[in-house]
DNA sequence: GCTATCACG
DNA sequence: ACGTACGTGATAGCC
């Protein structure tokens, strides 16, 4: 006799989720919860074990509503969604079941129980012996004598089953299966919230089915008043016959399901054995993989994964005479604290390559400085790396030149999913390549050296092997890393923008750090002086005002001053107490004379701290000039970012602050040349929303701002207010931002309603920068992502949450990302063509900063006409878009001038 | 290590 | 009814 098995997903899922959560959630590297599809395949192996059936389907929900919903607003009602470390488990299964050739039913409309009635009325049909596979009590109904139903229960963590078919049910119930509807009508089911009759129980309902066997005779019966019943009981039925009527409908499982499937499709085949080792291997289910031993293609290479790793010491020539074959070098550094007054504080130790399945590592010292030299300045060969503009600065400082650098595992995992904070290799072997490093030396019986506390055991070969063997593997897997992240970057048509932008902007940008900018040290010093007098004297007198003295830098206790020993209003509360930022002191202004004092003692205190202080550390010895790190996989957007100190945000709204610029100079004979985009995210917009009238203006050279003023506010360009036009300039900034009114309203502190209608208008005329808001909003939500100009991708997860504010945020973000994104993206370019002019041309001039849509180049002064036509052009030409792309320039002798 | 604040585009 | 402008980094206070 031949058998089917047919399995309701959702309700084993269910109950595999419930039943391992407690002892451990098993989880992927990634955080991806795997105890339900564990627990699943475990209960599904145990039934093919013991049945060994010929035929399987497993049946799904799904979300679409089905005709007891259409009919009982109420039904399953009370039921709450799955959690979601449930729901992410459902594709997985899904997709394990399609690898192993097993199908899976799911029916817009229908529920699994209907599919598992269906299926077994048809297997029954055909003389086939049928076991239906559910966590719950009821698919009952459906038991017949070749229609078996197996209920798995989790007891003591153990799985035991127990097997319903007709007899047994009658046994147990003294009814026929299917009467169990019956029974259900009069008791109801408050899981499924399905009413039955007040005051009917289980004993009561059994009891009636058993004698009257069906509801429609009982009711008959009723009728005619020719029962026994009587009471309440009698009563209770009497009044409510029509959710008896109703509830038999909703328990009724559907028989009649409209499936195109033939039971011969169902038969179990052979699995597909790639796919399924695949996938068991990311969920790291090695118990599966071992007993149904599975193997994939990548399971026979040596790596580490499988302990034939190769780690071989060598001299580097061997290294360059296997590349004259090769071409591409698979490298990695391992560097040492460095006691000069090195740019980057450290120097080259070793290096570990990886080549056809084998490591090498490579000490570096003075006798093999030439051959590092000609390896890695040969540009036949390709050089594939990880952090390598801190690399290609490490080589400069021992006059290496790095040719030829075609990759970085960083950037390319950053152009990937630039939200993605995890960066070491450690997270990428994990999360590419399923390797864990750590696991593996463990493996290998090194011990970490903090692992080694005993002084008499501490083994100095013991932690340098532990370090060769760490930076071996690191080698490898930039190697591995590089096949699948370009192949991820290709597919997400992003390798363009990472062979073409990215990868040549690192070395933009590890020579503008290691060209820095020279500081006068004097000037700053002297700069602080005068702060820290001005401080002084404003800290006595807030004492004075206030009759105490605290601490003024202390929210909390300047909070408390202000709101409950001065008694001034509370405007704004943040989640610790009271806030006093600058817009809270701002309204307090005219309040109390101490306002004044605390903002300019503010204002100073952060130059003070942030700007003298702050900088005067990090002025190199050696170079007299500051070295900041520009970062290359820090925003979500493509900007670069700027650490150590950030000079992307030196003081330049308020004047006193903007003196500060005036000690970062150019050394002598140089001078700095300065460029910035004019309005280069409003041209962007107006770009790529091709908005008629944004254009226009733009063609027209008008003022941009004046003439959204005139829009919004309906006047003619030559009347527009001073006041307006400022106005509009902070409606153009909140469109860039994804406008929202309250925000605009808090910029400019006029009513919510007022900021709405402002932004109404403003989208009224700017008709293309609507649809364009609309479109990539929807999008967005489509595709799970916005691209910019050039392809730059960024996920936007925000736009599926639960929270209101969450999607709000989702939906600013997928306007505002593509405008930054594509600005970033030009300016990167022009960094790009500027750099290789001035570099090309053999200049003297180099790019020392850049503020976003601000390049600042110290030229020589012989050069400065050569490269101010240069850095325009390279700026403006960059890409060529609707509008102009405009850059001015200006020449001077210390960045305060440069503007 | 987190929070509040403030500097920039 | 809810509670928001986009993207960053450094400092000081406080637990």
């Amino acid at each position: 006799m031949k058998r089917l098995v047919i399995i309701d997903g959702n309700s084993i899922m269910n109950r595999a989720f419930y039943g391992i959560m407690s002892s451990k959630m098993l989880m992927t590297d990634d955080g991806t919860y795997t105890n339900a599809v564990y627990g699943f395949l475990a209960i599904m192996f145990k039934i093919i074990d013991d049945l060994n059936p010929d035929y399987m389907a497993v049946a799904f929900d799904l979300k679409a509503p089905t005709a007891r919903h259409k009919a009982y607003d109420g039904y399953k009602a009370n039921r709450k969604g799955m959690p979601n470390e449930l729901a992410v488990q459902m594709p997985i299964i899904k997709e394990i079941l399609n690898s192993m050739n097993i199908t899976v039913i799911e029916k817009e409309g229908y529920e699994a129980d209907d599919i598992l009635g269906t299926l077994s009325v048809k297997g029954e049909k055909e003389g086939i012996d049928v076991t239906i596979l559910s966590g719950d009590r009821d698919t009952f109904q459906l038991a017949t004598n070749k229609v078996t139903i197996r209920i798995p229960r989790t007891k003591m963590g153990k799985t035991e089953i127990e097997d319903f078919n007709q007899d047994k049910i009658e046994e147990i119930y003294g009814i026929e299966p299917k009467q169990l509807i019956e029974v259900k009508a009069l008791q109801g089911d408050s899981s499924d919230n399905i009413p039955g009759v007040p005051g009917i129980g289980e004993k009561t309902a059994l009891s009636i089915i058993q004698k009257y066997q069906t509801v429609e005779n009982l009711y008959d019966k009723l009728d005619k008043n020719e029962t026994e019943l009587k009471g309440k009981v009698k009563e209770n039925l009497e009044k409510n016959k029509d959710l008896a009527v109703m509830s038999k409908f909703l328990g009724t499982i559907n028989l009649e399901v409209p499936l195109d499937v033939n039971i011969e499709e169902l038969k179990l085949k052979e699995w597909n054995q790639q796919k399924t080792f695949d996938i068991f291997k990311k969920l790291k289910f090695n118990r599966y993989i071992e007993r149904f031993n599975l193997k994939g293609t990548n399971s026979e290479e040596k790596t580490p994964e499988n302990n034939l790793f190769e780690i071989e010491e060598v001299n580097l020539n061997l290294i360059k005479d296997i590349l004259k074959q090769n071409k591409k070098l698979f490298y990695y550094l391992v560097t040492k604290n460095s006691q000069n007054d090195n740019i980057i504080d450290k120097s080259i130790e070793y290096i570990s390559i990886y080549n056809e399945n084998k490591v090498y590592y490579i000490k570096i010292d003075e006798n093999n400085i030439m051959d590092l030299k000609e390896l890695f300045e040969d540009s036949n060969i390709e050089k594939y790396g990880y952090k390598t503009s801190e690399n290609y600065i490490l080589f400069k400082q021992m006059g290496i030149n790095l040719n030829n650098l075609v990759y970085d595992a960083e950037i390319a995992m950053y152009d990937i999913d630039p939200t993605d904070s995890k960066h070491s290799l450690e997270d990428a072997a994990s999360k590419y390549l399923n390797i864990d490093i750590s696991q593996y030396i463990k493996q290998l019986g090194i011990r970490e050296k903090d692992q080694q506390i005993n002084l008499f055991e501490q083994n100095e070969n013991e932690s340098d092997k532990y370090d060769e063997t760490l930076a071996c593997i690191y080698a490898y897997i930039i190697y591995r890393l590089s096949v699948i992240t370009l192949e991820s970057l290709e597919k997400d048509n992003e390798l363009k923008l990472f062979k073409n932008i990215e990868m040549p902007l690192v070395e933009v940008l590890a020579e503008m750090q290691y060209n820095g900018m020279y500081v006068d040290k004097k000037e700053l010093e002297l700069f602080g002086k005068e702060l820290k007098e001005k401080i002084e004297n404003l800290k006595n007198e807030i004492y004075e005002l206030s009759g105490e003295e605290f601490n003024i830098n202390s929210p909390k206790q300047l909070g408390e001053l202000l709101f409950e020993k001065l008694k001034l209003p509370v405007y704004k509360k943040t989640k610790s107490g009271y806030s006093t930022d600058v817009d809270v002191l701002e309204k307090l202004r005219p309040a109390h004379p101490i306002i004044e004092k605390i903002l300019e003692y503010r204002t100073l205190a952060k130059l003070n701290s942030t700007y003298v202080e702050g900088l005067i550390q990090y002025i190199n010895k050696k170079t007299k000039r500051i070295h900041s790190y520009f970062h290359q996989t820090i925003t979500a957007t493509g900007r670069i970012s700027s650490t150590e100190p950030n000079l992307q945000n030196i003081p330049t709204r308020i004047e006193l602050g903007k003196r500060l610029r005036k000690v970062f100079k150019p050394k002598s004979g140089f001078v700095f040349i300065d460029a910035d985009y004019s309005q280069i995210e409003l041209r962007v917009l107006a770009h790529i929303s091709e908005d008629e009238n944004m254009i226009q203006a733009f063609l027209n050279n008008e003022d941009i701002h004046k003439q959204a003023a005139s829009k919004v506010f309906n006047v003619p360009i030559e009347e527009v207010t001073k006041e307006q036009r400022s106005q509009a300039k902070a409606v153009n900034f909140g469109i860039v931002y994804g406008i929202s009114d309250f925000g605009l309203a808090e910029q400019l502190g006029v009513s919510r309603k007022l900021a709405k209608t402002y932004i109404e208008q403003y989208l009224e005329k700017y008709k293309g920068i609507q649809k364009f808001m609309n479109n990539i909003v929807e999008k967005a939500k489509e595709q799970g992502y916005v691209e910019t100009l050039f392809n730059r991708r960024r996920y936007i997860p925000e736009l599926k949450s639960n929270s209101y504010v969450v999607r709000q945020f989702g939906a600013r973000v997928a306007m505002n990302t593509p405008i930054q994104g594509t600005a970033a993206d030009i300016m990167k370019i022009a960094m790009i063509t500027a750099y290789n002019k001035l570099k090309n041309r053999k200049l003297e001039s180099k790019i020392v900063l850049q503020v976003h849509d601000e390049l600042l180049i110290e030229a020589k002064i012989e050069e400065k006409e050569e490269v101010e036509k240069i850095l325009k052009e390279s700026m403006e030409g960059a890409i060529k878009l609707k509008v102009p792309l405009i850059a001015e320039t200006s020449i001077a002798d210390n960045w305060y001038d440069a503007k």
